[in-house]
RNA sequence: UCCCCGAUAGCUCAAUCGGUAGAGCGAGCGGCUGUUAACCGCUAGGUCGUAGGUUCGAACCCUACUCGGGGAGCCA
């Protein structure tokens, strides 16, 4: 292993050069008299070709019976390959083999969630699990870098947080010292104090819910940046939310193009995401919950998904018939995973079909003054192109420290961020109570203890300010990026109820 | 807390009416110089989630439980 050392990634760079790449075997394929070893290195992967010459047929043998995952080096000329993973590929000349894997559970094949979760530790290095953890650190960076070059200083808020605040039900409560505590649920309130020094300051970290919630757009532990901008107003807020999300979807889209492609992702509809957003008031919501539209809308998709299912089934009864005819063995295997794929396809299609009646009776039904279900902003969102801000929220249904609207008391200056095709809430935020009396009476009435808000309460007897802010979850984002169903795929070790380990 | 679905080989799934438990992948051995989830041949691999019940006979029917998936509520 003489030559020079590069990743993979910057193989392009490298061509007609003798190089060393450090990695892992993804996968192989031998012949006779020539072996395909497809080589990842976390910057990508590349197609090794070793053939087999005089001397070192041992060699040769040994590589040949590597398991997947064996960490290896190999040396070789890089060249042009169509072919190819990539567009590259290396003629090798030398292999070390620096560790034999045998009976990697993890196969190139289909697996079932319960399984892969059990071994997320090694499912990590799938492409799929590989390409959302780049997705991932992308919105991280584009978070960071719009915050930090708008203006806005990061505070770390506590995570050992006094159990009080929101529902009690939804903490995580544990023994500091003897002292009930809680892990917390926001920086909010925190960070309310900070925009009273520092004007614009943003916190990120994790955040913590005890819901017993078992859906595909629930953890327990997940990731949160929340912004507080002391002297705004609601319309302000909206307008630095539209900016942010907008300029975390194009760094996406500019750096991320191979990984979407890997997931298959349809960036049409994102290349589409551009202010302004749309804007609904909960009012508004309500009353388009309530129209033909969204009920004709809801028929479309259920005849649309009874249609898809009758498809599908004419399909599998197509493919079963072919099989019994073929007489190659690939044959009957491709139709075989067709078939499979389209029984799983119709499950959740048929669940979809079990839900829209119900959805509907929801939507319909809905009465001003509760909270928007999940449901409901579903339909919000797929009737719409563009994330959908939802804003005045009846002030019952909100939290004790969100501002009233002064030109409508019921409602609160809220709003939460909806993203398209179905993603739902991304985002929640709103101006902040600023007037003493009022809060003081809000925390009365909640019957929360006053003593526990007093410094909360201070923040309004020196220097009371307008001010507002909102907070965006970092998995749901990456799902709504990367056009995947379930959040638990964006973190690499999800925790959700009644799951731990690894 | 409630509703729906599921559990069969290491993995993904079949098994018609209740009648001898099957395939692919993976593993092992062999073959093949250009493969793209390679292919071809052979071999090994099972207490059908657990406990009970119905039956001449249960993977299949019934009851309870355990675990998993999805959804409602709640939420980012």
């Amino acid at each position: 292993m003489t030559a020079e050392c590069i990743k993979i990634s910057e193989m392009s760079r490298h061509v007609g050069q003798e190089v060393t790449i450090q990695g892992w075997l993804y996968n192989s394929r031998a012949g006779g008299k020539v072996q395909f070893l497809i080589i990842r290195d976390g910057s990508g992967m590349c197609q090794g070709i070793l053939e087999k010459k005089e001397g070192a047929e041992e060699l040769f043998q040994e590589v040949k019976h590597l398991g997947q995952e064996s960490s290896l080096r190999v040396q070789g000329m890089v060249r042009e390959e169509p072919r190819s993973v990539g567009g590259y590929e290396l003629a090798l000349s030398d292999v070390q083999i620096v560790h034999k894997t045998q009976d990697y559970p993890i196969t190139p094949k289909s697996h079932g969630i319960d399984f892969v979760m059990k071994n997320r530790h090694l499912h990590l290095r799938s492409r799929r699990q590989w390409a959302l953890a780049r997705i991932r650190h992308t919105v991280v960076e584009a978070i960071r870098n719009f915050f930090n070059s708008h203006g806005f200083t990061l505070v770390d808020t506590p995570i050992f947080a006094p159990a009080v605040g929101e529902d009690e039900q939804t903490l995580f409560n544990l023994d500091y010292f003897g002292e009930d505590v809680a892990l917390s649920q926001t920086g909010q309130l925190y960070l309310e104090a900070a925009a009273m020094s520092l004007g614009r300051v943003y916190c990120f970290g994790p955040t913590f819910r005890a819901e017993k919630s078992k859906t595909r757009r629930h953890l327990t532990e997940f990731w949160m940046v929340e912004p507080e901008i002391a002297y705004i107003d609601l319309d302000g807020l909206l307008e630095v939310a539209e900016q942010f999300v907008y300029s975390v979807v194009q760094a996406v889209l500019k750096d991320r193009q191979v990984e979407l492609e890997i997931l298959e992702r349809d960036v049409r509809v994102l290349q589409k995401i551009k202010p302004p957003f749309v804007r609904l008031s909960y009012t508004e919501a309500v009353e388009l919950l309530h129209s033909d539209k969204v009920k004709l809308f809801l028929e479309g998709q259920l005849q649309q998904k009874q249609e898809q299912v009758k498809q599908l089934e004419d399909h599998i009864t197509q493919w079963t018939g072919e099989q019994e005819v073929s007489k190659k063995q690939w044959q009957k295997d491709k139709l075989s995973q067709q078939i499979q794929q389209a029984r799983e396809d119709i499950n959740e299609l048929q669940e979809q079909i079990n839900n829209i009646p119900h959805h509907m009776e929801l939507a319909a039904g809905f009465r001003w003054g509760k909270d928007l279900g999940g449901s409901d902003e579903t339909i919000i969102s797929q009737l719409h192109e563009q994330p959908v801000f939802v804003h005045r929220y009846p002030k019952q249904a909100k939290a004790f420290y969100m501002k009233p609207d002064p030109l409508e008391d019921r409602v609160v200056l809220n709003f939460d961020c909806l993203a398209p095709e179905g993603y739902g809430e991304v985002i929640g935020g709103s101006m902040r109570q600023d007037d003493y009396d009022a809060l003081l009476a809000r925390i009365k009435k909640e019957g929360y203890e006053v003593e526990n808000y007093e410094w909360y309460l201070d923040l309004r007897r020196y220097g009371s300010a307008p001010h507002g802010g909102f907070g965006l979850g970092v998995e749901r984002t990456v799902a709504w990026l990367a056009g995947i169903k379930h959040i638990r795929e964006t973190i690499a070790f999800p925790r959700m109820m009644g799951k731990i380990y690894p």
